[in-house]
DNA sequence: GGAGGCCTCGGAAGG
DNA sequence: CGAGGCCTCC
């Protein structure tokens, strides 16, 4: 076969070994999806029947890829294959197969925000305090149990997860899972964990449902496989059980959600689950520099915890490593985007070939003005979803109760927006009854002898036109295509005409959301099946079909405008795990930041932010650039810092230490100080491979008693401190005006002699004398 | 029922 | 600082 030329001997070996269990650890940059497609592809060439495989990604786009490439090499029969994220895979085989465990096959899947909405709802009932119970953390340890596959009444028999709670001051966390368990079934509603607990439950105690899937799954490819949580790993276990076809494709220095409970320990151990596993090491890298790949693995080599490999290239040295340093973050703004600005004019680059990586959302702000200000185009990933947007949700909620009207969350957001005059007193009823009759609210509400028991005559009929409205959609459900029964809703609905009426720009734009939803529907109906694909004619595409698939998309998945995607990007360095840029600008590396403050007490915590580090670094082609600042604005404060440990854990011969420049333009004191005086960015070399950078030699920090790092912006700070110099005129609190006559002592332990107007003179530790500056030195 | 004041709190994020 | 949630007041 032509193809296996164009893979290096190991990767071919990966790919030909199509039997027994197969371990692949990919290096970055190794040209994993490269292998993974081939071996499907190879798999397909050997008579192998498409409906056998089965390739489990982590995102849809990286499903989507990988189809699309082997579409490529062997034609529209990879349609077949059943590839997709573990979600959407397996919530496509419940809908066939829940029916066992008592769920209506068109279940509704919650969201976060839904399962939160929820756990409120509970906690409201159960009279239990929202900031003692945050519905984050107990939606985060629900998630943990349902991971592990604990049920509600497991944990409530479970002694040690009980006592973990009551320590916690959380000992009603047990009930509140069963109560959401009960209400997520009550309902008709799986969370995105449910899809996995419960294809779990399905394979574990239906043995014909379980050898169906074995038979169906002959063989078995699982991508990102450092990142699998247990859930998942014992589904691929079980499914794999029978022929153990199972190919495993993962790098264990690219794990970097065990905060999301995945568990690395998946692919170190995948060996002592399959003794004869067969172990391919991808180590050649396609896609950085010699001083990339360098950097990057010194770093890593940091981290105890590690499968062996020696990732290499064979491409050539490239530039060394940027470090650039800045004052404030607001600088390092701007020294990104002049540095983008300068290359683009120097090299002829793109700016689709640059890419902006920072640790926090938060850390856009700064980057984002910066080349606003420089006119460079750029686009940010993440952020707030479009189908979380208010105006999405409350359309698809109507969708969700159309299709499923015992979706709760979406029967309350509804029920009485755009209002109808079914208040919250009418809400909570309807919640109390169903609570105690253990039946979900649209069972109480389809019945008009029920309503008029409980209701006065104007409630019960307000309740009924709505149940009418919901029913005069339900019965076009299975006949009227997505778009035009979406149409429908939206308008008789009256959310259309809601949103409409209100011509501020907010809600202008809510208008125009809801349209792009409709064209999306619209798209969704007139989307051409492929060529060869068998089509039913009489086959509506349904709204049902429509809510289905977006459940588990995500902004990433929308498409982008293919005309114009010429812009940087910015992104967090976990939203660019598996994409490649030319040009990379890590920014913000500083000590409790990048490694976050929140990883540093323990070990695994920080070699989870080294590999995320290691991330970064590797997702570069060309050149890396570092950059830090020794100031920054944090939730209002003034945040001093010092440059971050993994900079230094890079050899200094990949390292081009660059100070900062000042403005062109403006040219500030500050600057000009720091530039001229100070050895800004120096290392020790202390004999023979030292790596310790002499830290901040001008940085003087005030240690109080405050949080470490956070610093009183009110009366003195310490870069004002730095900028002291013999003949600076300072103010004392106590001893009033006076110009400082000699400095000695090395920071941060620099003592000043200042000549008081009125006291004399005195000498003053810089760090507790909080001196401020009236005038500069005259030189 | 909605606007506006007050308070709290802040990680990363796939499905 | 700024977003989001909650409460209050009209």
């Amino acid at each position: 076969m032509d193809f296996l030329n164009e893979l290096n001997d190991e990767q071919r070996k990966a790919v030909e070994q199509l039997n027994g269990p197969v371990m692949i650890i990919a290096g970055a940059g190794s040209g994993k999806t490269r292998v993974l497609t081939y071996r499907v592809a190879h798999l397909i060439n050997s008579e192998i029947d498409p409906f056998n495989i089965l390739a489990l990604t982590f995102t849809n786009k990286a499903a989507r890829e990988m189809r699309s490439r082997i579409e490529q090499m062997v034609g529209t029969e990879a349609k077949n294959i059943w590839m997709g994220t573990f979600h959407s895979v397996f919530a496509k085989i419940l809908r066939f197969e829940c029916e066992r465990l008592g769920y209506p096959s068109n279940f509704t899947i919650y969201d976060t925000s839904d399962s939160k909405n929820l756990i409120k709802a509970i906690l409201k009932e159960e009279q239990l305090d929202e900031k003692t119970y945050k519905p984050s953390l107990v939606l985060n340890r629900i998630s943990a149990a349902k991971t592990n596959l604990i049920s509600a009444n497991e944990y409530l028999s479970n002694d040690e997860l009980l006592t973990e709670d009551r320590m916690s001051a959380k000992p009603k966390l047990g009930i509140v899972y069963q109560k959401y368990s009960e209400r997520l079934f009550r309902s008709g509603a799986m969370d995105f964990d449910d899809l996995l607990y419960w294809t779990n439950v399905l394979l574990r105690d239906f043995p014909d449902v379980l050898n169906k899937y074995q038979n169906r799954f002959k063989y078995v490819m699982v991508d990102e496989y450092q990142d699998t949580n247990y859930a998942q790993y014992l589904i691929v276990k079980r499914l794999a059980a029978k022929f153990e076809n199972i190919c495993v494709v993962g790098d264990d220095a690219q794990s970097i959600y065990a905060f999301r409970g995945a568990n690395i320990q998946n692919i170190l151990n995948f060996r002592k689950d399959y003794p004869d596993v067969k172990t391919f090491k991808l180590e050649q890298n396609y896609r950085s520099t010699k001083h990339i790949v360098g950097a990057a693995n010194h770093v890593i080599e940091n981290n105890r915890d590690r499968l062996k490999k020696t990732v290499w290239t064979s491409n050539m040295d490239g530039e060394k490593i940027k470090v650039i340093r800045n004052l404030t973050d607001n600088e390092e703004g701007m020294s990104v985007a002049r540095s983008i600005f300068e290359t683009k004019m120097n090299e002829q680059a793109l700016d689709k070939q640059f890419a902006v990586l920072y640790r926090t959302n938060a850390q856009s702000r700064a980057i984002e003005e910066a080349l606003r200000k420089m006119n460079i185009p750029y686009r940010i990933y993440g952020g707030q979803s479009f189908y979380q947007r208010k105006e999405i949700k409350d359309l698809i909620s109507y969708f969700r109760v159309v299709i499923n009207p015992q979706d709760e969350e979406a029967l309350k957001r509804i029920i009485n927006y755009p209002a109808r005059g079914i208040g919250k007193t009418t809400i909570d009823k309807l919640t109390v009854l169903s609570n105690d009759w253990k039946q979900d609210i649209w069972s109480i509400l389809r019945s008009p002898d029920l309503l008029n028991e409980q209701f006065n005559a104007g409630t019960a009929k307000k309740l009924e036109v709505f149940v009418n409205l919901i029913r005069s959609f339900q019965t076009e459900l299975k006949t009227t295509d997505a778009y035009e029964l979406g149409s429908k809703i939206a308008s008789s609905s009256g959310l259309i005409g809601e949103l409409y009426s209100d011509r501020s720009p907010e809600g202008v734009s809510r208008y125009e959301n809801i349209q792009e939803l409709l064209n999306g529907l619209k798209e969704f109906v007139e989307e051409k099946p492929g060529e060869d694909e068998v089509v039913d004619e009489n086959e509506v595409k349904t709204l049902e079909k429509f809510t289905e698939d977006i459940a588990l998309l995500t902004d990433a998945d929308k498409d982008t405008d293919p005309q114009n995607n010429d812009k940087v990007t910015l992104m967090t360095v976990h939203a660019s795990k598996g994409l490649e840029f030319p040009y990379i600008y890590i920014v913000g590396l500083e000590e409790n930041l990048f490694p976050s403050q929140l990883s540093l007490s323990s070990r695994p915590d920080l070699e989870e932010e080294r590999r995320l580090f290691y991330v970064a670094l590797t997702r570069a082609e060309k050149r890396v650039s570092l950059s830090y600042a020794v100031s920054r604005f944090r939730w209002g404060n003034m945040v001093y810092s010092e440059p971050s440990r993994f900079i230094e854990e890079i050899p200094e011969q990949f390292l081009d230490l660059i100070p900062s420049k000042p403005a062109p333009n403006k040219i500030s004191v500050t600057s000009q100080v720091e530039s001229r005086n100070v050895p800004v960015f120096k290392r020790k070399s202390t004999g023979a491979g030292s790596q310790k950078m002499i830290k901040e030699r001008n940085l003087t920090k005030y240690n109080d008693s405050r949080k470490p790092g956070v610093l009183d912006t009110g009366s003195g700070n310490s870069e004002h401190v730095s900028r002291i110099i013999v003949g600076t005129e300072v103010i004392h609190d106590k001893f009033g005006k006076g110009e400082v006559v000699a400095m000695e002592g090395e920071p941060p332990n620099v003592k000043a002699t200042v000549a008081f107007q009125g006291a004399g003179n005195k000498q003053l530790l810089l760090k507790f004398a909080k001196l401020r500056i009236v005038g500069k030195a005259k030189q």
